[in-house]
DNA sequence: GGGCCTACTATCACATTTGATAGTACAAAT
DNA sequence: ATTTGTACTATCAAATGTGATAGTAGGCCC
């Protein structure tokens, strides 16, 4: 699904393995959860995306080894989605880009920790 | 030219920002040049780039606050670009985005630190 | 044996991004 | 008056990414 890089750069190669709408939510998803995840499962967390999107995406980052496919051969046969070390390995990074985003893209923004005023304007990431 | 976050994912907030074919590449070289470099001086650093994409990144990056556009009245009136305070607050994160790349999507590779030996395979980032 | 649950796939369409190529606009130098 | 250097813009085309909607396939339950 995945070609080789597009150039030999390093960032690039980086940036074209969490390009893409829905990777990034797809990857916190997971993250969060801790454990793995099935498609409807994961898909109900995931709001406006179609089903051939998703797959998409899943395909994608399966490809590039974020994220790893296991089919349970349980009563309707399921399969299970979830984070590969190469994936978890991303996540400080995620972190910091979250933290960027927040700062200069949404400067405005309370972010809470702890118990919430009422008086203090509310926000939510 | 660009519209708002597509949601009000910090994370989604910062990847629009960063995506866009030559956008990194434009940062890193003016990044690495540390002085402010003029439309032509900085397009020929970029292989394979037209004027007309050039042109687009260079206006996505000033209207998200990333580059500054810098009108000079000198003799054929020049145009410099350099990097923002925003701007320069992505470095780190694209370093460490490139560190990821290079152990990730080119094990093989060697990084030189210091000389190199006629020995050893060679390799460049 | 019909419906339900699982995880998708097929088809078509639209939007966005990227691209090649040629040309423009303005001032200065010759 | 023509060329040079600067920084682009216009036009058209192609590639890529995203989307809605409906349908498929296989096993289990009653």
């Amino acid at each position: 699904m995945r070609k080789a890089p597009r150039t030999d750069c390093a960032i690039d190669a980086a940036m074209s393995v969490i390009e893409g709408r829905w990777k990034t939510v797809i990857i916190c998803i997971l993250a969060k959860n801790g454990a793995p995840m099935r498609f409807n499962q994961l898909i109900s967390r995931i709001d406006g995306i179609s089903p051939r999107i998703f797959t998409l995406q899943l395909k994608e980052l399966e490809s590039d080894g974020i994220i790893f496919r296991n089919v349970r051969s349980t009563s309707p046969k399921c399969v299970e989605y979830s984070l590969t070390d190469k994936g978890n390995s991303l996540l400080p990074i995620l972190a910091q880009l979250a933290e960027w985003g927040l700062q200069h893209m949404f400067p405005n923004m309370v972010v809470f920790e702890g118990e919430a005023d009422s008086e203090s304007e509310k926000a939510t990431v």
